[in-house]
DNA sequence: CAATATGCCTGACAAAAGTCAGGCAATATC
DNA sequence: GATATTGCCTGACTTTTGTCAGGCATATTG
């Protein structure tokens, strides 16, 4: 590593860390410590369980107790006994609550389109901040199942499709395709899965349930800023083990040789090619894999 | 603003919030808490005017002699008199402090190298940091007259040069240009600039001085992280300001047309069009200014 | 049913961070 | 040379954050 790149990254530390400072002090702005400020904000964004904002927050339990107390006072929060298990809690937002969560929501979001508006190419800005954030919380990435119909779910097809129209000779329109049916994507026939990272969607895979002796592989997207990371083969190995979950023994795929980085991936990682076996005019290159 | 903006805008902030805490917390990994540790590295860094610590942490007066007091008990730090005015103080590092900085230092870079080698491409993210980077901090910038020998000067007409190479059709060779001595750039003859941002050097201009009734301003460059944002102009008022101190009172320059971007630049700040005035090989447009 | 575990709460501390009113010495200003 | 100002220090606070040992109600297990 060169003493250039180095300083580089650490000049964006610093950099970053007055940034955050500033945001912690409008967070302080309303005249809440950080603290309590944290806590709201975790209830807000739909965290109610009280062990899960402890874990989540990385408080201790005393700690918690006295925040939540002092939110309670303050009128902002209920806490009331969870109806599975009286010894958990759960918090929710009161009116007055849900008030001020908003009014942080709303700083925000002015903050953010702050930094962006004064860009000469918040795109690019946009891109870099991606590539970043995907870079130092990798390691946090979640993989879940969803509804293919998640409006996340259909963020990340929606990418896909046009990457898909960009890099085909002959473009593509989904509507020629052969679009899978919601419910070939969900339990019990198949399933869906996006990879999450700090609430952002960063790759997803579909496994599609069909009456042929087998289910496909469908929609295996992974954002750019999360390229050559190995993100594909956590969400397959993920697929794979939904598929076995619902007793699938053969898995099969059809990509396009215009990928050439997905024909490579599958290639080495246990898939076999075969012959055509459908009619989509899209791909041209076929894999099977036994599980 | 676009809603998925702000929300990539919130994310990175999100992401980049938790890894400033882990940042934070290597930085308590020494068994100090936060206050000391940022004394300390400020007193590292070459600040010595606890007055200008105290600016630079944005500490309270009583808050920061307590902290120096402590960081003096420990040995780590001595703290006298400043010799044109008794009244201020400065603060300096023991060699025991040295060898704690140096600790802190040497934890930093390890952080800053985990995250750039664990990368699939890390040219590629120090450039998205950078213009990150930049992006947040831009207001911050500083520009400082340097001498030409300086490190970072050297760095950025190191990239110059590197960059006229790839942009002119015939490429760029310094040694064939009428490379200014550095004396010639320096006072009172000269000036160089240097554009810093969070300790980066993101753009400079010189100001050579001749024997011909004029200067010229050489070496404009903006960082690629820092462009579009207006800096060449804040440089250019800065050379302006410095050509009327040195009572210099037309100033010249010569520029390339394969660079459409200074030469429009140029044209609508105030400079007219004039033939050419030098045998320079690679210049095929020529400028001045009366101060 | 008794024994144990779990989840949250309280009280009692302690460390860290921040605030404010004065005080002293050095310096600047008239 | 008297007066104000500046820069730092100290003492006496408060607030915020973190820690720990128990305690109480609820749940689980044998």
């Amino acid at each position: 590593m060169t003493t250039n790149a180095i300083a580089r990254t650490r000049r964006f530390h610093r950099a970053v860390t007055s940034e955050v400072g500033a945001l912690d002090s409008s967070f302080l702005g309303r005249g809440r410590p950080l603290g309590p400020a944290r806590v709201l904000h975790a209830i807000g964004n739909g965290l109610s369980d009280v062990a899960e904002i402890r874990a989540h927050l990385k408080l201790d339990s005393g700690l918690m107790s006295r925040l939540l107390r002092g939110l309670e006072d303050e009128g902002l929060v209920t806490v009331t006994a969870s109806e599975s298990d009286a010894r958990r809690r759960s918090a929710c937002l009161t009116p007055a609550g849900k008030a001020e969560f908003a009014e942080y929501e709303a700083l925000s979001d002015q903050q953010a389109s702050a930094i962006l508006s004064r860009h000469p190419h918040p795109e690019a800005l946009l891109q870099a901040m991606d590539l970043v954030a995907t870079a130092l919380g990798f390691d946090r990435t979640a993989i879940q199942p969803v509804p293919v119909s998640d409006p996340r779910a259909q963020a990340c097809l929606a990418t896909y499709y046009g990457e898909l129209a960009r890099r085909f000779p002959a473009g593509f329109d989904v509507s020629l395709s052969a679009d899978p049916e919601a419910r070939d994507m969900e339990p019990p026939r198949g399933a869906f899965l996006l990879a999450v990272l700090d609430g952002m969607a960063i790759g997803c895979a579909g496994l599609k349930g069909t009456d042929k002796g087998y289910a496909e592989v469908k929609r295996v997207w992974v954002a750019p800023s999360a390229r050559r990371m190995g993100l594909a083969g956590l969400l397959m190995r993920a697929i794979e083990e939904e598929a076995r979950a619902l007793g699938i023994a053969t898995l099969r795929l059809d990509t396009n040789s215009a990928l050439p980085e997905a024909v490579g991936f599958y290639h080495t990682s246990g898939w076999t090619e075969i012959p055509r076996f459908n009619d989509d005019p899209y791909p041209d290159v076929f894999f099977e894999k036994h599980l």
